[in-house]
DNA sequence: TTGTATGCGTTATCAT
DNA sequence: ATGATAACGCATACAA
């Protein structure tokens, strides 16, 4: 394989020449410009980015750290993050987890290796307190809220958000209340969770643990869910499910067994997907597309401007009134 | 930042024994190890990967093209891959390209930059003959049948499987068949179609234009597929729709019309998603994730390696009997 | 406008 | 078992 060396000395210029032509630097003439230029043609050179990111000390990528690409969420969140990625000419490293705290820190690894530029972290089983420690490495954006930390955040307020769907049902007459949640693992999940205990209480709502329906991940597990609630003596006669999809599952199931949505049981969606709109299920749109290309315009500002001050950025959310509550 | 030459200097030794330890190269005394691991943890050193990368020749990256990350298609196909790539201790470069010409020949230019060690191409725009002329800087893997190439794939058999698919329709009595596509681009897509077109011109099946619907990539599509049929003087009996979830919307839009399935409107589905199985759909199972997987193994064996002779791999693909055929 | 010399951080080679 | 030194391919400070 030619290298610089060698298109320069066959061109006839020094390797700072070649360099120059290579990094469209000014102050080449234009003979030497172009015999450089025909050498490369010739020798059918290309640069050894290696070489390049050893003495520049960048690598323009970046790493994405998420637990499972086939979901829903993270497919949107990534493929903001690849839009941006994309215009901005840099590489994404997906790394996918499935919340392995080792493999976690594998990848923040890579940031003091310098094998990458940034980090990108959408969804993590590690504690902030560890992830700050890599801020000395380079700069780190989570897709959660973590706080006020020392690394940069893209959140949707998990939080409000939820209350406000929780204000929505309450509002439409809706009274007792259930709820089903995926993954246990996230920290959006357990923010949901209290953010739902909290309201119940405040408002003076029965709280049922029947009514409370965990590690619901897929249309099946909807499904399952609205058996489940059929069976019982007193149902809620509402349910707030995280993630469409889901809810897809539970309202196909009950409307198979008769119940009618939402005479009968209301429901209320999570993350407006394309299944939501087909079953017009009433859902929150939590802006997944922009957090990710949001969260990517913040950590390219942030290899560029080498501007160690953390972002904290607010996503709004919105409700989308369908004919499910 | 420290680096192999300051560790060497302050343990007492030569970079060379530094190198040897942190290679678990044999030759080095206990003592020497130990001082050499004191030291490196006291300075927090790591390694600058982009040095070993450099010398090496090899970055253990593999660049992945895609057009779009959140399709099912290519999110469990990603989630093979992945997963696989986890085992190895392998990076994957996501490359989500739209389609773009363009943009995936920037990807197989960082096969020759050496900054990747392989390619796995899952869909893509460009000609066979191109992807062929890059097989001289490293292993590419495509996961579409381009026939003997100088380069591996690992396919499934889309003509058989689509033939299959519609003999199983044809076995059940259907005879006036409809089509509906998702995207155009794709290789697989213009594979279905003739597979289509043939198949009915060998059983004398009737072909009408106005039943072959194209471009249908959303539950929605499904819908307005479903409403376009409707409307026909005449219908088909039966259609076959690339994708589950596309036959969702159509399923569930034609039902809301008050047409039966299978008994006004059979449907098979592709892809055997999640959804398809809540709503039982007939369809074919054409294992993405072993793809995905398979894809990686082949790769990576390539890369350690050093063979440079393509693998072709057939995936085995099969029909799941449900209840809309 | 051009070239020389040095350095990036590591591994490989070869000698001892 | 250990070390001195070359080599990887490029960018850049500095000199001209």
């Amino acid at each position: 394989m030619a290298n610089i060396k060698e298109i320069a000395r066959i061109a006839g210029v020094s390797v700072t020449t070649v360099s120059r032509v290579l990094n469209n630097h000014p102050y080449v003439s234009k003979d030497k410009r172009a015999a450089v230029l025909d050498t490369i043609d010739q020798l059918n050179y290309t640069r050894n980015m290696n070489a390049v990111h050893l003495i520049t000390g960048r690598t323009g990528a970046v790493a994405v750290i998420l637990p499972f690409i086939n979901f829903f969420y993270f497919s949107i969140v990534m493929d903001g993050l690849a839009h941006e990625a994309l215009l901005a000419q840099y590489r994404l490293i997906l790394c996918q987890t499935n919340y392995s705290p080792e493999e976690e820190l594998k990848v923040l690894e890579m940031l003091r290796n310098k094998e990458i530029d940034g980090v990108v972290i959408v969804s993590t089983a590690l504690q902030p307190e560890v992830i700050e420690e890599y801020t000395a490495y380079g700069p780190i954006v989570t897709c959660q809220n973590s706080g006020e930390r020392r690394f940069s955040s893209v959140y949707i307020e998990h939080y409000a958000a939820f209350r406000h769907g929780l204000q929505y049902l309450i509002g439409k007459g809706y009274r007792k209340i259930g709820y089903c949640e995926g993954r246990q693992n996230g920290s959006s999940s357990s923010i949901r969770q209290s953010a739902f205990r909290e309201f119940l209480a405040e408002n003076k709502l029965p709280f049922q643990e029947a009514w409370m329906i965990y590690d619901c991940m897929t249309e099946e597990h909807g499904a399952a869910a609205a058996r489940s609630l059929l069976e019982m003596r007193e149902r809620p006669d509402a349910v707030i499910v995280s993630g469409d999809h889901v809810a897809a599952g539970l309202i196909i199931e009950s409307r198979k067994h008769g119940l009618r949505i939402p005479e009968d049981l209301a429901v209320m969606g999570f993350d407006n997907q394309p299944i939501g709109r087909l079953l017009e299920i009433t859902t929150i749109d939590n802006q997944l597309y922009e957090m990710g290309a949001s969260a990517f315009r913040i950590i390219h500002e942030q290899i560029r401007g080498d501007s160690t001050l953390p972002v904290y950025r607010k996503l709004a959310y919105r409700i989308i009134e369908r004919s499910t509550v």
